[in-house]
DNA sequence: CGGACGCTTCGGCGCTCACCGAAGTGTCCC
DNA sequence: GGGACACTTCGGTGAGCGCCGAAGCGTCCG
């Protein structure tokens, strides 16, 4: 009788696998991009190891997250920035309502809001300075879809930044901030931007979260370059 | 200890509604973007109204659907295109080895791959097809992004297609097919065209599913206003 | 008015799964 | 070699939840 869609097992399957508080606790601590161990993430989720152990392997298995063991370490990261942007995605789309109950949220969360990364580019209101800048100048289209112009992929090769146009991965997207609720520039390019902003010291990253600071040689550059003022990014 | 991000309750919360097969099954059908009545959903899920009567009270609580009473029946239908967005990106990326078991989902499948509408747009080799007419003839920009260009602006005026560029919808946006895994138009500008093509007899529903078929009257439009050949369409 | 019908509520059943601690395995380092 | 350490495996416990059928409630229609 059931015409059932082949598609809702895995779908089920799928969900189930964020569907735990404390796996999603993990991972939305991963989307920092960086690898993490079982023990950080066990005290930072704040159950048994053993729990963790088994809930990784469930992550890993569901092609959620990859591992590599180096010695008695298991270290684990977001399998690609496809997985990330659905759990970003996810969580920017739900709890808009989430406020932080302690102090040290709220502190760690203003840092958080002024600059951070969202797995492998820039976000906060740092993202937006820089997404809104692009627009403004009219390398990046925002009107009519999200894409880069001709001028913006000028801009990119005049600034030295170099975009990898193979692969599928789209060289712009817009991803949705969960502070600021806009969209920022995600993708290849904002990914081949984050990386220069850290490779060239135009951000140094704060803490051991993924909270980023825009360093006096940043403010110069980004002035430069976008026309950015010193004030929107402080 | 945990310095626990306020959103995984949330996250968690969220993807458990979708994490059971049953309420999948549910939504997967409801991309159709129609409003389908309780009693429709049990029998096309398989299971008893009152399973899924709790099914749909909880998913209308968590806001993924909405619902309608009129009389003895309750339809519901997906919440909103964001909604919608989601789950079809959830679908996409999970199950890529999804193959029909029956003859009869075959051949239903058979009909969807060639054209179909995905929650308020044009999908399957339908939707690809149109999307890579808009691209060829510049009038939709891949490369760098995704979005309309100038040209594609004044393609939408002079066919005659209505744009509402108000309210916060993306005007053109990537979604990624199920069947041919590639991103065909979605947006406020693939809902404007799919209206269009359905109001203007481009195209009929068949079954009754989300399979559509190009009439003989679509098949002219589409070869002159966007230079389609017709047995891409077949 | 009365029966058919669509949906909802309720009680009960069974399964899944997240959790822990204890014990075990492999790695590192003194 | 031996102890500290990171992680894994295993058994047991308890809670949550998806399922059903029966009973109840409102709507529709003859």
């Amino acid at each position: 009788m059931t015409t059932e869609d082949p598609r809702a097992a895995g779908l089920a399957r799928f969900a189930a696998l964020i569907a735990d508080e404390t796996r999603a606790v993990c991972l939305l601590a991963l989307l920092d991009g960086r690898a993490w161990t079982a023990g950080e993430l066990a005290r930072h989720a704040g159950v048994a190891a053993s729990t963790l152990s088994e809930h990784l392997s469930r992550l890993v298995a569901g092609g959620l997250l990859t591992e590599e063991r180096q010695g008695r370490h298991r270290y684990v990261r977001l399998a690609d920035a496809r997985i990330a942007q659905l759990v970003e995605d996810l969580a920017a789309r739900v709890a808009p309502g989430a406020r932080p109950r302690t102090l040290r949220q709220a502190g760690a969360g203003s840092a958080m809001a002024r600059g951070r990364t969202c797995y492998d580019h820039l976000a906060g209101r740092l993202g937006i300075a820089v997404t809104d800048a692009l627009t403004g100048r009219g390398l990046l289209r925002q009107d009519t879809g999200f894409a880069l112009t001709d001028a913006g992929l000028r801009w990119f090769g005049t600034a030295g930044i170099g975009l990898d146009r193979r692969g599928r991965r789209p060289l712009a997207r817009a991803c949705l901030d969960w502070t600021e609720r806009r969209p920022h520039l995600a993708g290849v390019a904002g990914a081949a931007l984050c990386r220069h902003a850290l490779d060239t010291g135009w951000c140094v990253r704060i803490g051991t979260e993924r909270a980023v600071k825009v360093t006096a040689a940043g403010e110069r550059a980004l002035s430069e370059l976008l026309g950015i003022e010193a004030e929107k990014l402080r």
